[in-house]
DNA sequence: ATTTTATGCGCAATCGATTGCATATTAAAA
DNA sequence: TTTTAATATGCAATCGATTGCGCATAAAAT
């Protein structure tokens, strides 16, 4: 059962024509005969012949590969976003070949050297955490390889990317703590470094500047944004000579520190403490109580970006202004913030 | 800044050489000088070369990529795996592919087809729900392509693999609602066709027989295990004339159903009824309360299945003896099946 | 001084599919 | 009937890296 693999050689000998007649009838080019095609296919049917990828990947310089960079696959939003790209790619016979940053620049940098040695067409990526030197990118850019940039992103960069209306999204969730009659909302923010971050802290503030409420600078409590970082920072608001009455976090993580401890002081949430977070990661939905968060459409950012791949990919030689697409954020109102009725 | 991608032959040129020196002196080939070495390693650097893999793909008959199916890449237990392939492979400098099915057998079939295309120097997956022929997998061992399946598998396939001890994380799981007073445990069970529910069914009974609890057919309840299966099959429970006082399910998603079931109808967990799910998926730590679990060993599963592939290519044409790895499963327990101090 | 052995590198084929440019045959047009 | 236009296929180069074989030249051994 061993048998080699046949190639299009295999079968111009069985049919005794050349190769290039099997390949161009192959893929129905017009100049070949009906007869021909069909004792091609059938042969080919006969010989289990399977095409070489590889090969016509170096004959045309098209590997029908397209590489994702993402910090991690195994979170929740990152794997989504994934899957969205490969629904679109797959559609077109594309694959994905997925390697990951871990947050780490370095990483990343061999990365991105890794894809194009592997010949990708196109790269996908979102930044690690810790970079901030943008040359291997545009260096993708620059040898006319479709890049894509999604989530993390960086505005100035001439690149395309998806990113979320993260100022919305805060401005949604600040609001709606609002509307439920909150005063002394707090916010849990990142690395400022991160436009995503800023961009969420920009629509607290203007929520409520646009409610009449003062900003306060100790309500605003930086970290890494994991889940022990919410614990810390619930920590330092309950410290405070007047502790919130919610606290709006830039991360279903950090909210579900900051959960944990409120629990475990029985402050009553929403009640005493209104929480809000950011991602609509899966555990959100089976915390007690459920938690009011932003939904990233993680799905959605992997079809556009897949979406923007081929549109450059059709485009051709033609220079292609970088595409910036901006998706709504949704947010999920459930119990942890849902004061009234 | 649109320059041509180097190759060796532009390297050849510069140095006045040929390519073959430069393919050998980059390999640091033992019979190339030094200083033609340092000569073309230096060459290579000004002119910005890159390998083209595809090419040498394409004449050594090795793309080292590995080729990954997992019914879908969003849930955390799969890509956990992921990541545990991805970080054996990346040492050695092997990329991975990856591919959903969907839980779905043809577009499982059909990708398998397109990572053999892809000349992937292997595979590895995890079945759908649905597959009960496995000749699309054995066409990939048949080829003499690694082929490496995890979680879900297949005793009678003569193929490598890594599973989980279903049956001693259940008996475990068991065991320990009995040390807990347990005298009444249900069981949500899947599909039958699939080995991992089996297992976790016997590894439940035995656990029974070992403590001398007898075996009620009617606190045994199958579905297709989600979050609303769990639901549907908690409240049957309910329904019972003599419902049980604790719950053993083979996923933490319908352990999660169960939950909210219980919750609405104001029954004590774990006081009341015990619960104990399987997978330790990340949602189960943030549920009120947190729900004990087995704990899958996803990221050690890619590793040990990545370590497998790497042992058969290492073998060469040797035939190579499909090894079967079997990993531990670690019971976490947590607040929700803990009724004693 | 002659034979061996090492060393350093070039030649040319190869991997499999693709494609521009002929060429040969047949059908249609003049 | 001769010219023109389709139609169907073959030839050979190409994509870039790899590698077995061979041929020099130099160093070592006899």
């Amino acid at each position: 059962m061993k048998r080699e693999r046949a190639t299009i050689h295999d079968i111009a000998k069985k049919l005794d024509i050349t190769a290039s007649t099997v390949s161009r009838a192959l893929k129905d080019h017009p100049r070949i005969s009906e007869a021909t095609k069909k004792a091609v296919l059938k042969a080919a049917q006969t010989l289990n012949y399977q095409p070489n990828h590889i090969a016509a990947a170096l004959r045309n310089g098209r590997s029908k590969i397209i590489g994702i960079i993402v910090p991690t696959a195994d979170r929740s939003f990152f794997s989504s976003v994934v899957r969205g790209i490969e629904e679109i790619a797959n559609a077109s016979k594309y694959n994905v070949m997925i390697c990951q940053s871990y947050d780490n620049y370095d990483k990343e940098v061999a990365t991105v050297e890794a894809l194009l040695n592997a010949r990708v067409d196109g790269i996908v990526a979102s930044f690690a955490k810790g970079t901030d030197n943008f040359d291997h990118f545009l260096k993708v850019r620059d040898k006319g390889i479709p890049l894509i940039l999604f989530d993390r992103s960086n505005e100035d960069l001439e690149v395309s990317n998806v990113i979320l209306d993260d100022y919305q999204g805060a401005y949604k969730a600040v609001t709606h703590l609002i509307n439920q009659g909150c005063k002394r909302i707090a916010h849990f923010t990142g690395i400022r470094k991160i436009s995503i971050y800023r961009e969420r802290l920009r629509g607290y503030r203007e929520a409520l500047q646009d409610n009449g409420i003062p900003f306060d600078e100790s309500l605003v409590i930086g970290s890494n944004m994991q889940l022990e970082d919410g614990i810390e920072s619930m920590k330092k608001l309950l410290s405070l000579a007047s502790p919130p009455d919610a606290v709006f976090s830039s991360s279903d993580y950090s909210a579900m520190g900051a959960m944990q401890v409120l629990k475990e002081r029985r402050i009553r949430i929403p009640e005493d403490i209104a929480l809000v977070g950011f991602g609509n990661e899966p555990f959100t939905w089976f915390s007690e109580p459920q938690l009011t968060t932003v939904d990233q459409r993680s799905k959605e950012m992997g079809n556009a970006a897949a979406e923007i791949f081929f549109e450059q990919i059709g485009a051709g030689k033609k220079p292609f202004v970088p595409k910036k697409t901006v998706l709504k954020p949704e947010l999920i109102i459930r119990k942890s913030s849902l004061k009234k009725g």
